[in-house]
DNA sequence: TATTTTTCATACTCAACAGTCCAGTATGAT
DNA sequence: ATCATACTGGACTGTTGAGTATGAAAAATA
C-alpha cells in the first residue's frame, strides 16, 4: 500500500517552502545536552530553547516531548563517547596494550564530562531503564567486552594464562576503578592528584600481570 | 551567657502543652526516605505527608524546609546502614576474614536498598555535594579504611605481604566489585544470579592472595 | 508574485508544588 | 478552668514548567 510520497518520506524530501535548520538540530541537542548534564532531567525546556537561541516552538517541532528530546540527547551523547574506546591493537606487548586500555578508561571514566553523564544516566536509571541499559552496554560493558576479546587472544597466544576471560576482564577494570570511582560519581575530589591516579594504574597492571602473566 | 533555659534545650524540656508525638518523627522520616528513594528529590511533601498519615504542616513543624528534610532523610539512612559493617575480627584466617568482609560488602553494595541510597546520593551530588560527602565516607570509605586498617595489621603479623595497605584495600574492593557494580547502579539486572556472584567473590579472594598471599 | 513551510514572538492553559495562613480541635500542664 | 502547644483540614499565594495556540516575519519553491 505503500505509494511514492510514502517511500520518498525516508529521504526527507520536504517538497517547498522553508528548508529546517539543520544547524538548529545541532544547537537545541547540545543545549539540552549541557542542561541535563547540568541540572538533571530537571532542566527546563525553557532554559534549554534560550541556550540555543531558538524558541520553544522549535524544539516541539523537531521533539514530541521531553522525553523524546532527552532520549535523544543520551543516544547521540552515548555515541559520540565511545569513539575515543576503539583502542588499537597490534603489535605492542601485552603491558603496553593493558597500560593503554587502563589509561584510557582511567581518563574516559574520571573525565568530567563522563562523570556528570555517569551521574545522570544512574539518575534517571529508573525512569528511563531502557536508556540506562543502553549506555551501560555500550559503555563500560562494551569496554569489557573488547578487552575480554583482546585477553582471550593474548591467552590463546600463550603471552597470558587465563581462564575466564570476561571474568578476568571484569577484574582488570575493578582494579583500575578501585573505591575511586564511586567517589568520582558522589563528587568527592578525593585530593587524588594525577600522581597517585598514574600510581594507582600502574599497581592495577603490575597486579593483573602477577595474577595472569 | 548560658542560663537555665538555654541549658535545658539540650534536653528538649517543651514545658507545657500538648507533647510532640514522637511516633510521628519516625514516619514522616520513614515515608520522606520512600518517596524519595522512589522518586528523588523530585518527591512531594504532598505526597510524604500523606504517606506519613500527618498534615503538611506537621510535617514543616518538624522540618523548616524540604532541603532540611532531605538532610535528615540522609543522615538518618547512612547511619542506619553503616552499622552491619561492624565486622567481627579475631581468631580466623586471613581468607576467612577476607570472604566475610567481601560478601558483606558484596551484599550490602548490591542490596537493592542501598543501589537506590547510592542513586539518590549520586543525582544529588552536584546539589548537595556535602551530604554526598558525607555518605561516600561514612560508607564505602569507610568500609574501605577499616579493611586497609585490618590488612595493616595482617601484614605486621607476617600473614600477608603488603606495602601500602590503603591500595590494597581498593583493589580488593575494586576486584570485588568488578564492573557489574555500575551496571546495578544503571539498574541492568546483569541477569547475574547469586551463583556467579559468589563465583565473583571467590575469584577476587583468590586473586586477592595470590597478589599478596 | 503566490504559496508553502519554518521560525519567531508572545501569550496562554493546566497542573504541580513549596511554603503559608487560619480556624478549629485535641492534649497536656498548671 | 485555663493556657500553651500539637495537630488537622483546607484554602491560599506565588512560582515554575510542559505543552498549545495564534499571528506575523522569513525563506524557499513554483
Amino acid at each position: 500500500m505503500a505509494n511514492a510520497i510514502d517511500l520518498e518520506a525516508e529521504t526527507d524530501r520536504p517538497a517547498r517552502g522553508r528548508r529546517p535548520d539543520p544547524a538548529k538540530d545541532e544547537a537545541i541537542l547540545s543545549a539540552a545536552r549541557e542542561m541535563f548534564l547540568d541540572k538533571g532531567y530537571a532542566a527546563s525546556i525553557d532554559d534549554i530553547a534560550e541556550r540555543a537561541g531558538v524558541v520553544k516552538q522549535t524544539v516541539y517541532a523537531r521533539f514530541k516531548s521531553k522525553e523524546d528530546l532527552f532520549a535523544a540527547v543520551i543516544r547521540n551523547t552515548a555515541d559520540e563517547l565511545i569513539a575515543p574506546l576503539s583502542a588499537p591493537e597490534g603489535h605492542r606487548s601485552v603491558r603496553d596494550t593493558l597500560t593503554a586500555i587502563g589509561e584510557q578508561y582511567h581518563r574516559v571514566l574520571l573525565e568530567p564530562r563522563r562523570i556528570r553523564m555517569s551521574r545522570l544516566m544512574i539518575a534517571e536509571a529508573s525512569t528511563f531503564p531502557e536508556l540506562a541499559r543502553r549506555y551501560f552496554e555500550s559503555g563500560p560493558s562494551y569496554v569489557c567486552g573488547r578487552l575480554s576479546d583482546y585477553l582471550a587472544r593474548a591467552s590463546a597466544r600463550g603471552e597470558l594464562k587465563i581462564e575466564d576471560a570476561r571474568l578476568a576482564a571484569s577484574q582488570f577494570l575493578g582494579l583500575v576503578k578501585g573505591v575511586e570511582h564511586l567517589g568520582a560519581l558522589l563528587g568527592v575530589d578525593s585530593a587524588e592528584g594525577e600522581l597517585q591516579r598514574k600510581r594507582r594504574l600502574a599497581a592495577a597492571i603490575d597486579a593483573f600481570l602477577k595474577l595472569y602473566g
